[in-house]
RNA sequence: GGCGAGGUAGCUCAGCUGGUUAGAGCGUGCGAUUCAUAAUCGCAAGGUCGGGAGUUCAAGUCUCCCUCUCGCUACCA
């Protein structure tokens, strides 16, 4: 930390159409919130900003279903999870939305600025899709069609939900206006693009060394092996980086200020990150400071870090900095700490499904479960996804909780206030009591852990350091010595020696754990730690000063952490427990509905019935019966096989996406229906002479359709 | 198929630029202790570091090949 620095954190905005669930908070929230507090606790000059992203297709669509305005969708979304933030003592220093004036505004002027400066953004004409009886263009979210990869009858036009595949509206099969149901047509527009193309060089030496305009900018070292990785990949994938667009034809967003432009908004992924700017602009408005000084002047001075998950790697690491870059005047950020995902007990978390739970409905669930903000914060923290995907499980959260917080945190402190009580009326009485040196190293490795991200290893040594209290008690055992010899020196020195620790752990703790450290204040009879006090306890160690005064009177104990493993009260115990039951309801649902176990839906999906066509057009189509004779794999392609199939009079090569589903050796001597007549097309080298026919269910699992055993190849099928 | 990230004790994970007998927590076994929330403290067992080859005096750590998991991406008439 370094104080003459300006240090802006962000929290990736949340998107206000629905609410968020324990791997966001996970992802992006807890680790910036803890960064944030301890960055307080030495008094560095620091904001945290988030805000609710508040555009884009998928909230009009979402109020036109449920039906309501776009507004009250936000207004929903945006007071539930700014409420849930603040409950889970998430810090933000301003929590604004995109649909604020000021963002508007901000945003705009953004957009000018680089069609002003020239070569930055271009006015591209492209076909999109269009709804001729709304008399309007189709954004991608508006068009649902049939998806290429998985078959799910449902896509949106820009991603397939079920497979995650990421689209474009004209990949779409049996593309459906979601305004009218028609089918849309094509029909010219014109967009503006930023020319991502032209920061790729800067990027990746930005990227890869830390450089930037011949200075060095940031540590690369510092960034986390994937997010450099996934940087690296995308900037030297094919074609390297492309114009995006940054326009879409929608009427629900921020107007894009230029002459001719009715009915385009900003494309929200443009708007959403100028957000981190307009919400500091706020707090500073709020707050008589000047926003600028956060994210304007000299590079050295600024510490702009964003916290996100690794979907959001490619936007904060390339498109937000070249957006940046590109207006000219905005520092560049120095991290981006993004952490991979969190499943739930096994799974990826999934709405639809009931897989995992939201925030508030934690919150809600847990309502009569004591400390139940900070038990949710210790149950993440000690499982971050920091490097790799992680398992979010509620025996774990028992776990780290009974043994972490109660059994060695709670009870080394209840240990400590208890004896302080029963043999000193709660003053502490020796003099020259302080915190033993060996305990600075680990305080000094704590803090070096969270200015690095490293906030499981930072969690950890704060544990250690009770339990060192714990050792040091037994060791010492005040009460073995007061027997003999009740007014020896050494039980004050241990009792004074480890209220030192006490409140050094609530000190140290405040950033992982708030709730819990203003409680053992309160035990200490000390008021909340306040900002800046982290830096005046390190100093205080390096001196060799007490953190609590002799004489200092505390309170009475207080259990701190009451166990869920309680054998006299299972009140928490069976909170938990209910949160089991229903997972294991969901999976005997699934069992039942589904015995064989193929996957994991419950419900049937039917793709929708086509147009209605004429028997011609039906009467075209060559069906034959044929025998597939031979079958390999085709080189480089994971789903093709080129198959060889005979029609009896002649031999066929077909290529067919099969090959997930099964081996070429299974597939020899199969009775197969092959449409004969398609025009032949060559995929992957292979020239493919018609198509084999399959059955497929709404999963994408596929089957063969044949004639009965007695018909031989070449027959025909009508 | 290409790219990225992972595969280290029963479980969850640390191991920086290669260097003495590979670490921690939880779990397990044994012992100590009673100030404390059936808590605490100590000791012990447990790993061919995904597999194979190579470089080196020396490799979990570097190179190559293979394999499995996750993500992105190409092929799907």
């Amino acid at each position: 930390m370094d104080k003459s620095k300006k240090y802006c954190v962000t929290s990736a905005l949340p998107y206000a159409n629905g609410a968020l669930h324990l791997g966001h908070l996970a992802g992006a929230y807890l680790p910036a919130d803890i960064y944030v507090r301890y960055l307080r606790g030495l008094g560095a000059d620091v904001i945290f900003i988030c805000g609710s992203d508040e555009h884009g297709a998928a909230i009009t669509i979402r109020a036109k279903k449920d039906g309501i305005s776009p507004r009250e969708i936000i207004d929903k979304y945006h007071a539930l999870n700014k409420a849930t933030f603040e409950q889970l003592g998430i810090s933000f220093d301003h929590y604004d939305r995109t649909s604020a004036p000021l963002h508007h505004e901000t945003a705009q002027a953004f957009f000018k600025k680089l069609i002003d400066k020239g070569g930055e953004l271009e006015e591209r004409l492209s076909e999109q899709y269009f709804d001729e009886e709304y008399q309007q263009f189709l954004a991608d979210r508006y068009i649902m069609g049939e998806c290429p990869n998985c078959a799910n009858p449902e896509a949106y036009g820009d991603q397939c939900e079920r497979c995650g595949t990421t689209l474009s509206p004209l990949e779409l099969k049996n593309p459906k206006s979601m305004l009218s149901g028609a089918t849309p047509i094509l029909k010219e527009t014109s967009h503006w693009y930023f020319r991502l193309d032209k920061h790729g060089d800067w990027l990746r030496e930005w990227i890869k060394t830390g450089v930037l305009d011949g200075q060095q900018h940031h540590d690369p070292k510092a960034w986390k092996n994937h997010v450099v990785g996934q940087c690296l990949s995308w900037l030297d994938d094919g074609d390297g980086l492309q114009p995006r667009s940054i326009t879409r034809d929608l009427d629900w967003g921020i107007p894009v200020p230029m002459p001719g432009a009715e009915g385009k908004v900003l494309y929200v992924w443009f708007d959403a990150p100028i957000g981190y700017i307009s919400s500091t602009k706020q707090w500073a408005a709020d707050n008589g400071k000047n926003w600028e000084d956060y994210w304007k002047g000299d590079p050295d001075k600024l510490q702009l870090v964003h916290f996100i998950g690794k979907d959001n790697i490619v936007f904060h690491c390339i498109v937000f900095p070249a957006m940046l870059k590109a207006h000219g005047d905005y520092a560049l950020p120095v991290n981006v700490p993004a952490n991979q995902f969190l499943n739930f007990e096994g799974r990826k978390f999934s709405k639809s499904k009931g897989w995992g739970i939201e925030q508030h409905e934690y919150l809600e669930e847990f309502a009569d479960f004591p400390n139940k903000e900070d038990a949710l914060r210790w149950a993440l923290i000690r499982n971050l996804p920091e490097n790799k995907d992680a398992d979010f499980k509620w025996d774990e959260f028992v776990d780290f909780y009974d043994k972490d917080l109660a059994d060695k945190l709670g009870n080394f402190i209840n240990r400590v206030i208890t004896l302080t009580n029963s043999y000193y009326g709660g003053i502490a009485t020796a003099s020259s009591a302080t915190v033993p040196d060996n305990i600075k190293g680990l305080v000094e490795s704590l803090c070096e852990d969270i200015e690095a991200y490293n906030l499981k290893a930072a969690a950890s040594t704060l544990v250690e350091i009770a339990s060192w209290g714990n050792q040091y008690l037994q060791d010492t055992a005040p009460w073995a010595i007061r027997k003999t010899d009740p007014d020896s020196p050494v039980i004050a020195l241990c009792i004074s020696t480890s209220l030192q620790l006490v409140n050094l752990l609530a000190v140290l703790c405040e950033p992982f754990i708030p709730f819990t450290s203003l409680k053992i204040r309160n035990l200490l009879n000390l008021p909340a730690v306040k900002t800046g006090e982290l830096g005046e306890v390190i100093a205080k160690l390096k001196n060799g000063e007490a953190l609590l005064p002799a004489g200092h009177q505390v309170g009475q104990p207080e259990i701190l952490f009451a166990k869920i493993n309680d054998r006299n009260d299972k009140s928490r115990l069976e909170i938990i427990e209910r949160q089991k039951a229903k997972l294991e309801a969901i999976l005997a649902a699934e069992q039942q509905s589904n015995p064989e176990g193929a996957g994991n839906s419950t419900i049937q999906q039917y793709s929708p019935m086509k147009d209605e066509i004429q028997y011609d057009d039906f009467a075209k189509m060559d069906i034959r019966t044929a025998t597939i004779t031979a079958a390999e794999r085709i080189p480089k392609a994971d789903k093709l096989l080129k198959l060889t199939v005979d029609l009896g009079f002649e031999q066929r090569t077909v290529a067919s996406g099969i090959a997930e589903q099964f081996t070429p050796e299974e597939v020899v001597g199969k009775q197969v229906l092959l449409l004969a007549n398609l025009a032949p097309r060559k995929i992957r080298g292979v020239e493919s002479q018609g198509m084999i026919l399959m059955a497929e269910d709404g999963e994408g699992k596929l089957s063969f359709v044949q004639a009965g055993e007695a018909f031989g190849p070449g027959l025909g099928v009508k």
